[in-house]
DNA sequence: AAAATATGGCAACTATTTATGAAGTTTCTG
DNA sequence: CAGAAACTTCATAAATAGTTGCCATATTTT
């Protein structure tokens, strides 16, 4: 591979005229930048991109984590993160913290020692405490779904309390008042803000909370399947489910069918995320649309801002779900 | 951030010793290593990756090229991946392709120019040659889901010819004579393979193939949408559907039951694939599992093992399909 | 005491960025 | 048209943080 070296022989100019050439950061003549460019082009030169990082103390790396890389809540995210970043050129390294404190903790570390030159985090695990800790180190965090205290220019954040209102706000507006909610893990802020969210639409309209009602299990189908098997054996009565994801929907609602219970006729089952899949399943799942692939994006287009200094407008740091009307909700009757 | 000078300072200890700890790749004796161990402990020093890189000439970057990065097949894909090359301390860049030819080729030479030290693809729209050529370049290259006449060494593939034959055999062994085939789009290796195994499944068994029921089709739910929409426009007669894959499938299941076709009675389905979702849409979906996130951590170990020299076991170039009986397909009767 | 093994200290090397002061060239001004 | 000012470019050197090879020296084993 050729080097700055043999450029700047075969165009007569000195090394510092070509870097000068590459980065645009002090005029060169016309006459001149053609020379250079026509050496490059002839010994089909490219820049050694670690030598530059060594020496400019850039890698030109974002560093994304997220908690899996399967599963199309992830996959809208990176992919905004991934379309933004990859357009300006910069590279994206992405690992994982499965949910759990120290995997968490563990690939941070991992983005850090690679010398990222930021780090985009969807962590769940780990403390606000420590991710204001953290962002006093050199290396600057961006998190995408989080809201810390602390650190207001580096979080991007959906209002899940608004969208776990507005999911129970419309099943109460079309006549339920007996609403199961299967809540999500409640070490996430994101689950209990959802649950407060519900809570909210419950009390605003005098309907009183039902403990029982009320069921914690993990963001997957399986947690679905174990939160309605648990309404079913508590002989609960209730004529809607409230799912904190699309993800559990999906399970209950297969494990709702499998009890002989009609959709939305015996059960209004309501979703959160509109993952890929809501409009395919059975019946087509109402829920709550949460922007993640524009929250990746804008994560992108603060580190360019913040880290590369370019110009960036309409950031957006807080997002509002809406929702999406299928057809998994009928009127009560 | 210390320095290895710092460290060797602070161990009363030569540079090359400090390396030679960090490398194990010359014998130090246990006092000194402990004194070394120590001392950057002490410093909280962590070796710069990127001058690692730059002196050795190794990134301990891999590169990874997927068609899209959400989705539930690359998710897998992805996760299989990254899995493999964060467990050996390796660090994954991911970007995407489109299916597009130029947008693969600028994915590749994106990578390239990061110095990954190999880089895993799973392209579609460039030729055989352009890989071909592009192997003997510096950078190693791997192939997940292709198979290359001339890298057999570099190539994991399924056998899809297999997986579209024992789809097809299935229906026909409940009884299914007239089949409907919704292709993907013929300029994909895979999509032209699982045809072609649909076709001998056919011609084993004396069954004419009908031109009117194969329809060629983005990979996408819309995809399944329309053809679907297709067939019974043309009121081809078909009791069973075969899919090119899964996502294609409950395009057409959803289209299905907007058409008041009952699934499985009026109307068998048969997917390829077996993403997360496919269990859990209505009816559950039968389908050929493809095991996506196997054969990336199998490129993960190839890499490991060509380009690190890390001994590998049980490496496995060729997968295999399976059959995955679920709801979505009846006797015909 | 000789041979084998470990370690030290040095220097060259990796490919770039960036600063510096000097020198050269062009353009403007009076 | 001379001189000044502004703009370009040069050549060099230091810096980035490591790896690697070499030979000399120290330590241990035979």
């Amino acid at each position: 591979m050729a080097t700055i070296y043999e450029v700047s022989e075969l165009a007569k100019v000195s090394l510092a005229t070509v870097s000068r050439v590459m980065n645009g950061n002090a005029r060169v003549s016309e006459k001149t930048r053609n020379r250079v460019l026509s050496a490059m082009k002839e010994l089909d030169y490219r820049p050694n991109s670690i030598a530059q990082s060594l020496a400019s103390n850039r890698s030109n790396c974002i560093g994304l984590l997220v908690s899996e890389i399967h599963g199309p809540f992830f996959g809208q995210m990176m992919s905004g993160v991934e379309t933004e970043l990859r357009a300006a050129g910069k590279h994206v390294i992405i690992t994982t913290g499965h949910s759990e404190e120290d995997k968490e903790k563990d690939g941070i570390e991992f983005l850090i020692s690679r010398n990222c030159d930021a780090i985009i985090l969807h962590v769940e695990a780990v403390s606000d405490e420590y991710l204001v800790e953290l962002s006093k180190g050199k290396t600057p965090i961006y998190l995408i779904s989080r809201h810390v205290e602390g650190l207001p220019d580096n979080c991007i954040s959906l209002d899940n309390e608004l969208g776990g209102y507005i999911a129970t706000q419309s099943l109460i507006e079309k006549g339920h008042r007996n609403i199961a909610y299967l809540a999500g893990p409640q070490y996430k802020a994101d689950a209990i803000a959802r649950l407060q969210g519900h809570k909210r639409a419950l009390s605003e309209n005098n309907i009183a909370l039902n403990e029982k009602l009320i069921f914690e299990a993990e963001f997957k189908e399986q947690g679905g399947i174990a939160g309605l098997r648990y309404f079913l054996q508590e002989k609960a009565e209730f004529s809607a489910l409230v799912c904190a994801n699309d993800e559990m929907a999906s399970g209950a609602m297969t494990y709702a069918r499998e009890h002989n219970l009609h959709m939305p006729e015996d059960l209004s089952v309501i979703g959160f995320d509109n993952v890929v899949f809501a409009p395919h399943l059975y019946p087509k799942l109402t829920t709550v649309d949460n922007p993640v692939n524009k929250m990746g994006s804008m994560a992108a287009k603060l580190v360019l801002k913040d880290v590369y200094q370019q110009e960036q407008h309409n950031i957006q740091q807080l997002f509002e779900p809406s929702l999406i009307m299928r057809d998994s909700v009928a009127e009560f009757t």
